[in-house]
DNA sequence: CTGAAAGCGCTAACAC
DNA sequence: GTGTTAGCGCTTTCAG
């Protein structure tokens, strides 16, 4: 009964008191004993890259968290990158039946984990490592499409964001490429006024005259930059970055930036987790993240 | 010898094949199945308050990571107060032997998790509940030093922040009773440049003359707003902020604010868990997180 | 349709 | 000092 058999004869009110017994003693089965006989945990692991820790992320792990409990799913995250204990080490501990993960996972690990006690691995790779291209793709096609010929890219300063880094720079490259302009010239970037007013001058010498930034903080770090050079966006230099972070809009001017539905996202995640469980292919649809400029002053 | 049980006597050629051998089969024992048997499980969860992650946190997190893994302690953590799975759910899920919280857990949550398979609650609520506390203290503090008499605060425009922002004004509030001046004059804030104009306009109409923000993004978009209303900091208005984000330095003019040591903090954390598991009181040690001001140019 | 029993993968306590 | 076994708390399967 409790597992809620269908075609069961239990009268009405005993079925209702032995309920609310249960919810008066708030019992929950022992995951690890759940597990052990089941062969299989329920417990969802995401890994979230080192550092990128935001608010879109937020907003991202809420939502998948949220669908995946009316799956009857319970997520956990675990920050990936950091020293301590690596993903196929809480992988094991927690005994995850999946592991997500935003950025892409290498090969030997995936290994380790499928692995791992019949634990199905899934990531984003399939999907998101698009997603993340695209954007940068979307940042330099704005551009272009605003008539600029030579375009900047700034770096993050955290050499672990790089992979991610290195995909958006390469949907920049690809618009370039396809445009028929001439490559983006990327800068490394620091949160230090001084330094990014240098780099600006630097891009201004190499006759570029919009760039497209890692992300929002990135760009914001550039702008007082810029001011601390006497440049004004977009007529110097225009700007554009990504992820859209609240406080975008309260930049001087405000931040064009790239958007997504991370709710959509992480309800997407979750759909692919579920399909996953139940042997279907771990993938994710494709029209789930729809990334799209936002137009503001600052280009 | 898996478990290196002191006092045995096996050839040493014997010891490093097995050991080898298990590396490359790179077994890891089911986590499910360890602490169904042992009774206890090596897992710590840890619960992150709803929408405030952020760049610290992050910091936090990997050190107190870092921390558990040195003691064979796995970390996972569980994005509170957002819809979906609750925290004694995920804790029962994943069978965690302690739950570590940032902000108080309340009472019935905390029966029902101590309850739960003797599952040993610990949370930060005795010693980072005065340590917000204390921020606000010393951003008043800060202000008044500086011989500001009325001071306004900057309320987070989340309501889910709600419980953190009132321990963070209650310190404001002491600090400006200790100097016998009036109490903070408080007002809701927007990512908006509009509302933030509006808002510094309105509390130099109150005679306030510096203003403590809930954190550095709500005094960021402060900032703004003092631009457009034609405002400077920190002559028509001083601003401090805290957490000490990245963006904090490149603020225009950079911002003043309160760090405080999330490495150390993320430590004494991951020593009280150890502590708490051996038995010991569940308590961090008193001077391990040492807030101090930043003092830059917006005050 | 309901009850009893086997056993998931480990650890701990026990005899040898 | 080493091998063996009982059993952790559940689910699932298989008789009744």
């Amino acid at each position: 009964m409790l597992n809620d058999t269908p075609g069961q004869s239990i009268p009405e009110e005993t079925r209702r008191r032995v309920l609310e017994a249960v919810r008066q003693l708030d019992y929950r089965p022992r995951g690890s004993a759940r597990s052990l006989a089941a062969g299989r945990s329920d417990v969802i692991l995401l890994s979230i890259p080192h550092l990128s820790i935001g608010p879109s992320i937020g907003r991202f792990v809420e939502q998948f968290a949220a669908s995946l409990a009316d799956a009857g799913l319970t997520l956990v995250t675990h920050l990936a990158g950091a020293p301590g204990q690596a993903l196929p080490d809480v992988c094991a501990a927690v005994d995850a039946s999946v592991v997500a993960s935003l950025e892409p996972i290498d090969d030997d690990t995936a290994r380790t984990l499928r692995r791992a006690g019949a634990t199905i691995v899934f990531t984003t790779e399939v999907e998101a490592h698009p997603t993340m291209r695209q954007m940068g793709h979307l940042q330099a096609e704005h551009l272009i499409g605003l008539g600029h010929r030579r375009i900047g890219y700034a770096m993050p300063e955290h050499k672990l964001l790089r992979k991610i880094a290195d995909d958006r720079f390469l949907g920049v490259a690809d618009a370039c490429a396809q445009a028929g302009i001439d490559p983006p010239v990327a800068l490394d970037t620091k949160f230090d006024t001084a330094v990014m007013a240098r780099a600006a001058r630097r891009w201004r010498r190499e006759s570029v005259t919009a760039v497209c930034a890692y992300n929002d903080e990135v760009a914001i770090s550039l702008l007082a930059g810029m001011r601390r050079a006497k440049l004004t966006a977009p007529e110097d230099l225009a700007i554009v970055g990504a992820d859209d972070i609240p406080l975008a809009q309260v930049a001087d001017p405000p931040l064009s930036t790239i958007a997504f539905d991370l709710e959509k996202m992480g309800r997407s995640l979750a759909e692919a987790v579920v399909a996953s469980l139940s042997g279907g292919r771990p993938r994710v649809s494709p029209p789930a993240f729809q990334p799209h400029v936002i137009h503001r002053a600052s280009t």
